[in-house]
DNA sequence: AAGGCGGGCAACCGCGAGGTA
DNA sequence: ATACCTCGCGGTTGCCCGCCT
């Protein structure tokens, strides 16, 4: 028996969200908590599926999502964890809490992609300086890296501190109802002003939640940060995975010399490398 | 000025996993 | 045990915009 497309019903709207679509997914969410998505288009009223109210907040209302372009260090952060994880988006999103998954994969689509082929086209021509590129000068290479990626990652854990908001006024465009809002996506700026704003307002509501499985669940994935799990997780006398281990030493100022010894490295790693 | 083209990104689609009755 | 429901993930699509000719 073939399972029906979720928003297979009539009557459901696609397409680009408005900024009155997003208050209205908001104003529910500050109330109920995100979650039991299949209940909130009956519950707002919107003409949504649940599906797309659940992506709308995680890739774009949820508190504490970084817009803009990504910093050299996520780069390299994304491109070790995809070395490392593969595609497993939402997996690379939970280190690096302030991005989405949708983004990451976006920026990997769009951006590292071809900058890896590029890389890797000069590479093919200097094979043979590769090829002779001995163990030691790899495990340098990989060090350096290991260490901008760790600092990628420090800054990203020090968006869990407080971070006082500005004080301006946050929501100029939301709660003004003349506003003259934009028809469409065309003017992103504008659009994602908004969006931002929504986010920041939720901050403060997030914060005054201490559940602690939530707040990781916000700053990363949905399913939750792995790195907020493993910390969780090491706390209570479980291991960490060696990948968190060596992520988070560092950040817990136990940093220590590096090696590949004991390291596994995935299948597809770049074998001109080793 | 206008049309074509490609890049970037938001949103959608389909599938699988996990939970539950 | 199993059928159904809900959610999350990754791949893909389609629209918009800026650049180029």
């Amino acid at each position: 028996m073939g399972r029906p497309p979720c928003c297979d019903k009539g009557g459901v709207k696609k397409g680009p969200w408005t900024p009155e679509e997003d208050l209205m997914l908001v104003s529910y969410i500050q109330e109920h908590g995100p979650g039991n998505w299949r209940a909130v288009p009956s519950n707002t009223g919107l003409m949504r599926c649940s599906k797309s109210c659940r992506l709308r907040w995680t890739n774009y209302l949820r508190p504490g999502i970084k817009r803009g372009s990504f910093t050299e260090q996520e780069e390299k952060l994304i491109i070790h964890l995809q070395a490392l994880l593969g595609n497993r988006w939402a997996a690379i999103a939970s280190y690096l809490p302030e991005r989405t998954d949708n983004d990451i994969k976006n920026y990997w689509n769009t951006h590292l992609k071809k900058k890896l082929t590029k890389a890797q086209d000069g590479t093919e021509r200097s094979s043979n300086h590769h090829r002779s590129m001995i163990k030691g000068q790899w495990e340098r290479r990989l060090q350096t890296d290991i260490h901008t990626a760790k600092q990628a990652l420090r800054d990203a854990l020090s968006f869990d501190e407080e971070k006082p908001l500005p004080n301006e006024d946050l929501h100029p465009i939301l709660f003004k109802p003349n506003h003259a809002l934009p028809s469409s996506s065309t003017n992103n700026v504008v659009y994602a002003s908004s969006t931002e704003n929504i986010s920041r307002l939720l901050q403060g509501w997030m914060r005054s939640k201490p559940d602690k499985t939530r707040a990781c669940s916000d700053s990363g994935s949905s399913q939750g940060s792995v790195l907020c799990e493993s910390v969780s997780s090491g706390e209570e006398g479980k291991p960490l995975s060696w990948l968190e281990t060596w992520l988070f030493e560092e950040s817990t100022g136990q940093d220590q010399e590096m090696t590949l010894d004991g390291l596994q490295l995935p299948l597809d790693y770049p074998t001109e490398f080793l």
